[in-house]
DNA sequence: GTACGATTCGGACCGAGGGTCCGTTTCGAT
DNA sequence: ATCGAAACGGACCCTCGGTCCGAATCGTAC
C-alpha cells in the first residue's frame, strides 16, 4: 500500500496549477469577482480536465492551497518555540495561537474566504478546523478554573472566521493591528484572567 | 411618493410563494439538496418569472422569510417584556436576547443556513445582522466595566451562527438545549460576572 | 356588461461555472 | 525504436440564478 511516483509531466503541472491560484487568489484586490477554476487553468497553462484529474474537484485544491500556506504555522505550532510552541504555559500559548491564526486570515483572505465558503456549512467540514479546534481544545482544558473548553474554542475560532474579518478588516476599515488587539483582550477575558496590557507577541507575519 | 396598491393576484402569488418556501425550507430533513428557485416556483404553482419579479432574487426571497419569521421576536425585543423587552436591565437583557437568537436559529436552521450562505462575506451584508450587533452592543455598552462593546457584539453573535448551530446539534449531536447551556454559560463568562446558575429563561421557541 | 390600457403571468431562454469525457499526446520502461 | 500506461486539454454537459416577452388577467371607465 503506498504511492505510485507520479510522472514528470503531472508534477509539473499540479506545481504549475497551485502557483497560479495562490497568485489569483493573493493578486485579488478588493472586487467580488470570482476566482474560478477556468481562470486557474488558464492562468497556469494547463486544460480544465488536468486541474480536476490532480485535485479532484474545487474544494480539493483549495485544500491544497491551504495546506501549503499553513505549513509553517503549523510546525511552529507543534514543534517551535514559545510562544507558539507546545512548551509554552497554556494561558501564554492560547492568545499567541489565536493571533497567528487572525494573523493567516488577514494575510491570505481571499483564500480563506474562499475556503470557509464551500459547500453549505463549511467551515466545519474542513479537516483543518477539527485540528485547530482540538489543539484549542487541549489548551484550554490546561487552564484550571474554566469549563465548558469545547464551546469556548468554537467560539474562539468563530471569532477569526474570513468573512467577519473581511467584514472588520475590508469594509469596516478597522485597521488589522486594531483586530488583533482587541481579539486578544477579548481571549484575555475569557480566560478569566486580568488582562496584562502587552501587546500580542510577535507573529510569522510573512 | 407612495406605494401603489399591488393587484390582487399579485398579492396572493406572493404570499403563495412564501408559504411553499417556508414549506421547503422547513421540510427538509438533513440531506445536503439545495432549496432551488424553480423548486420554490414549483411549489408556489407559479412561473420562476413571478417569483423573481416579486422578490427581486433569492437574497430577497430569503431575506422576506426571514422576516416574517424574526418579526415576533423582534416585537418582543423591542417593546415586549422582560426578560426580552427594553426595560430588563442589561446583566439580565443579554443572555436572553442571545438565548432568543440562538432558539430562533435552532428553529429555523436551514432558513437560517441559507441567509447566511447568501453572497460570499455575508451574513454581514444582511440588513438583519446589523440590527442585532447595534442592539447587543448598545446593551453590552450600559454594563459597566466592558470594553470592546463593538467587537465583543460580533463574537457573541459569531458564537450563534448557522453553520456552527447546524454542525454542533445537526452533526455532532449535541442536544439543542445543552447548546443553549453552553452559551448562556460563555455569555455570563464574558461578562465577567460570577455565574448565577440560573437556566437560560424562558424563550418564545414557537 | 364590455372595452381597453396597465399590470402580472409563466416558462422558454441565457450565461456562468463546476465537473466529465474521450481522442490525442507524452512519458518512461524495455 | 517500440509500446502500453498515464496524463493532457478543451469541447461538452448540467444545474442554477436570472431575464425576456408574448399571453393572460386585472380593474377601471363607460
Amino acid at each position: 500500500m503506498s504511492e505510485r511516483k507520479p510522472r514528470k509531466d503531472a508534477a509539473r503541472n499540479r506545481a504549475a496549477v497551485l502557483a497560479a491560484a495562490d497568485e489569483l487568489f493573493a493578486r485579488r484586490t478588493s472586487p467580488e469577482d470570482e476566482v474560478t477554476m477556468a481562470d486557474i487553468a488558464a492562468a497556469a497553462g494547463v486544460g480544465k480536465g488536468t486541474l480536476f484529474r490532480a485535485f479532484g474537484d474545487r474544494t480539493g485544491l483549495i485544500h491544497a492551497l491551504y495546506e501549503a500556506r499553513v505549513e509553517p504555522i503549523r510546525n511552529a505550532v507543534e514543534e517551535g518555540p514559545p510562544p507558539l510552541g507546545p512548551a509554552t504555559p497554556p494561558l501564554q500559548r492560547l492568545p499567541a495561537l489565536l493571533d497567528a491564526i487572525l494573523c493567516f486570515k488577514l494575510d491570505n483572505r481571499h483564500l480563506a474566504l474562499a475556503l470557509e465558503g464551500t459547500g453549505s456549512d463549511s467551515p466545519y467540514q474542513a479537516g483543518h478546523y477539527d485540528r485547530w479546534h482540538a489543539l484549542l481544545q487541549a489548551v484550554l482544558e490546561q487552564i484550571p478554573g474554566l469549563t465548558d473548553s469545547d464551546f469556548t474554542a468554537h467560539v474562539l475560532l468563530a471569532a477569526t472566521r474570513a468573512d467577519l474579518v473581511e467584514h472588520l478588516v475590508g469594509q469596516r476599515r478597522l485597521p488589522p493591528e486594531g483586530l488583533r488587539a482587541q481579539l486578544a483582550s477579548f481571549t484575555t477575558k475569557v480566560l478569566g484572567s486580568p488582562a496584562l496590557p502587552g501587546s500580542p507577541a510577535e507573529q510569522i507575519h510573512s
